[in-house]
DNA sequence: CGCTTGCTTCGAGTGCACTCGAAGGTTTTA
DNA sequence: TAAAACCTTCGAGTGCACTCGAAGCAAGCG
């Protein structure tokens, strides 16, 4: 279960002072390994029928379970989905994301497709960025105009 | 009707020469300026229904005709559509861009407000890009995780 | 003890941005 | 002159990613 293919989809399950830590409602608190449904919708702000939606689809790991039956999601449930919401933001179609998931869920066999779809994504992603650059660059054209408009408006008044 | 605030929306309508000509299934040719739909479905890679569709929810400014009825697409048009293009890559919902563009409309007036609204796409383009960033730093992270467990498999074979 | 939280399955609804087709007509072009 | 391209209006369909509600039951807590 522990695989060092495992630990590849998660990083750092135990450590908690990595880099940035952005879109999270409440902050995950430290020490902890098994949170309720609703814990887990507080600190990602996904629906607890997201949540079981997800899992219907096969875009989660294994949620462990409390001995009634209540999920009980890990650090490394919430760095998946972590990872999850930022594939989301690239457009990443959720379908894909699944596949991945199943890949990871294969173990260790799949490390060569795993590595292929993370470097195709990471090249969407490249790609994503300059578009936006290329959008950015015609935005700033743009408002550069405007403020210039605007200043000649502004001191001839009219016209 | 061809306003300075026109103007700023197109930018260049003569010239061609600009600087990227990224995502045209043909090239626009040069030194005409009225295109039937049909050209503008070759360049822009849009449908005609789409096109049409685009008028019909106050997307685009108002159209030529030809005499007998038929739209008549302008360089200016393009430009257009090109910006559009941008947008929506950018997310941007089809409301906020009609609701720019019904400022361009509405003339002269709305220049603050049309200011503003460059602004605050820009603030969100510079956040996306951010974000995309953030996940493309992750990608990179996990890339290079893969490639060393690969090279580790690949030396010491298995385990 | 009762309220809150959780579980399951089911199926329907939402919002967005198209996307398509058909009917019935006019115009352009080879 | 015939085929191809265009026009209009209408309404229905698609795909995605949720999103919600309801029924009916089990568990936890205060």
């Amino acid at each position: 279960m522990d695989t060092t293919a495992e630990a590849a989809e998660t990083g750092t399950s135990t450590r908690t002072g990595d880099c940035a830590a952005p879109p999270h409602r409440h902050r995950r608190p430290d020490g902890q390994d098994n949170y309720t449904i609703s814990e887990v919708v507080a600190f990602t702000g996904l629906t607890a029928h997201t949540l079981r939606w997800y899992e219907r689809i096969g875009l989660m790991p294994h949620i462990d379970r409390s001995h009634t039956g209540q999920r009980r999601y890990s650090n490394r449930d919430l760095d998946w989905l972590d990872l999850v919401g930022k594939l989301r933001l690239t457009g990443m179609p959720v379908a894909d994301m699944v596949r991945y998931a199943e890949l990871v869920r294969e173990g260790d066999d799949t490390y060569i497709a795993r590595f292929e779809l993370l470097e195709a994504t990471r090249r969407d992603v490249k790609a994503r960025i300059a578009e936006l650059q290329d959008t950015l660059a015609v935005l700033d054209h743009k408002i550069s105009f405007y403020a210039d408009a605007g200043r000649a408006l502004g001191s001839e008044r009219s016209r």
